[in-house]
RNA sequence: GUGGGCGUAGCUCAGUUGGUUAGAGCGUCUGGUUGUGGCCCAGAAGGUCGUGGGUUCAAAUCCCAUCGUUCACCCCA
């Protein structure tokens, strides 16, 4: 075992046991967002490292120490992307998507950062997300929320919360931080070394902090909604009249920052307090700046990602987790020459019954024990083929789930029998 | 990057104050008279006790290091 090769710490190899959970969230997001008209876009995952650099920030936890980062053997700096939104805005500016238009897209797949793993975090994990472009209403921001929370609804989820909060414009952001700095400035022995480090870099995020002994003085500093400029407090103040209206219930969050720096106005994030310490299971908003940002002309854009492993794990908790299926139809052959004989009538049935769902196995061992398998399978049916079947030219059949006895049919009669059976 | 818990069979775990050839349940495989399953019974395979050092007559057990894992900080989805 010590010499063998293991997989990377903090990925994950995702088993055959595990898959039907995966794709009933895939599946279900895909069939979601398709449903809002949104379309599927698909980025590669190895960028330029200037793109996020770019767009992230550079003085980000994201960027600075997280990245996948290596030379390829031309010299550029290339990393494994940490998130999908630049890649996203990257790929519509070099397609010429975001002149002017409006657009709904999503996307689906694995992501990277070089954190300590723990609950809810990993260094290779999945997000679904939704980006949007072109769009400069409240409106497309509740739009998201609403399909956010159909996305639970569908999935059978319950304990997750919407907390909102607003950035305001860049100005008044960058406003903001100088009054919020002062602040903590005034009482700087009380903060703990964390947020004497962020007053530095992210004051922002000192609001943020979950040292009890800071609670106070936290909730004592100047808050970011009372000092939005008037346009950053009438499209907040529209946001929430629409979710009031829809009759969507939200907290806000006065202390809700988001990490990355492209985010502007409307942050949204839905958490959860039955996963640990990463409950945030969808995080969102608006990125006005972006586009312009990474080279484009100026246009309005909002977006949200959420975590794949993190939704998994609620759904497994709260027993909303689809389980492996089996075949409907287990065909047991016996004996080495009638082999090809089934695998041709099996082809023959799959061609006439599409759907159907079988497996063939020709294991060698008794009678006895392959019955067993059959059984163990889960299928619903058992088909046997043996020498006595070939010479007459039938196929017995077996149901595994009840008591019945075994019938012998023809092999051209198969296709009726089964269809009336499955 | 920092701190705590934990590494014994594919999985879940026993293993008594260090003491002979390392245990159970589940799972897997094989049988229980040649073609009949789910239950039951019997048997088998599968572990250099994460790895490397050290202490000792003797280490799964004690010590150190290292790797992995897990939880929290941090960060974030």
């Amino acid at each position: 075992m010590s010499d063998q090769i293991q997989v990377i710490r903090g990925m994950h190899d995702i088993l055959p046991v595990d898959m039907p959970v995966w794709n009933q969230l895939e599946d279900s997001y895909r069939a979601l967002a398709e449903s809002y008209g949104y379309q599927q876009i698909r980025t590669p995952i190895v960028e330029k490292t200037a793109l996020f650099q770019r767009s992230i920030g550079e003085v980000t936890d994201i960027v600075e120490k997280e990245m996948y980062s290596f030379l390829d053997r031309n010299g550029d700096s290339l990393s494994l992307r940490p998130e999908n939104t630049a890649s996203v805005v990257r790929a519509g500016l070099e397609h010429g998507l975001l002149n002017d238009q409006q657009h709904r897209l999503w996307y689906c797949g694995p992501m990277f950062r070089h954190e300590r793993p723990q609950k809810g975090r990993y260094r290779q994990f999945y997000q679904l997300g939704a980006e949007t472009f072109g769009m400069a209403g409240a409106d497309i921001e509740a739009e998201l929320i609403f399909l956010a929370a159909r996305f639970w609804n569908r999935l059978g989820l319950s304990n997750i919360e919407l907390q909102i909060n607003s950035l305001g414009t860049s100005e008044c952001r960058n406003k903001f931080r100088g009054v919020l700095v002062a602040y903590f400035k005034d009482s700087y022995q009380s903060l703990d070394e964390d947020s004497q480090r962020r007053l530095e870099s992210n004051p922002l995020r000192i609001l943020d902090s979950k040292n009890p002994e800071m609670q106070t003085l936290i909730n004592e500093a100047p808050r970011l909604i009372d000092n939005l400029d008037q346009r950053s407090s009438d499209h907040f103040s529209e946001l929430r009249d629409i979710l009031d209206y829809a009759g969507v219930s939200y907290e806000l969050n006065p202390r809700l920052v988001r990490g990355l720096d492209y985010y502007s106005h409307t942050v949204f994030e839905w958490v959860t307090s039955t996963l640990g310490a990463q409950g945030t299971v969808c995080a969102g908003g608006r990125y006005d700046g972006l586009v312009e940002q990474l080279g484009g002309r100026p246009n309005t854009a909002a977006g949200f990602a959420m975590g794949c492993e993190r939704i998994i794990a609620m759904l497994i908790d709260q027993n909303q987790a689809n389980k492996v299926k089996s075949c409907d139809v287990y065909m047991l052959v016996r004996g080495e020459k009638t082999v090809r004989v089934a695998q041709k009538l099996a082809e023959s049935l799959r061609n006439q019954m599409p759907r159907l769902s079988m497996l063939v196995h020709s294991g060698g061992g008794s009678f006895k024990s392959q019955m067993r398998k059959a059984d163990r399978s889960g299928a619903k049916i058992a088909l046997i083929l043996g020498e006595s079947e070939i010479e007459a030219a039938t196929v017995s059949i077996k149901f595994l789930r009840e008591d019945s006895e075994q019938i012998e049919i023809p092999q051209t009669d198969l296709n009726d029998r089964l269809a009336e059976m499955i």
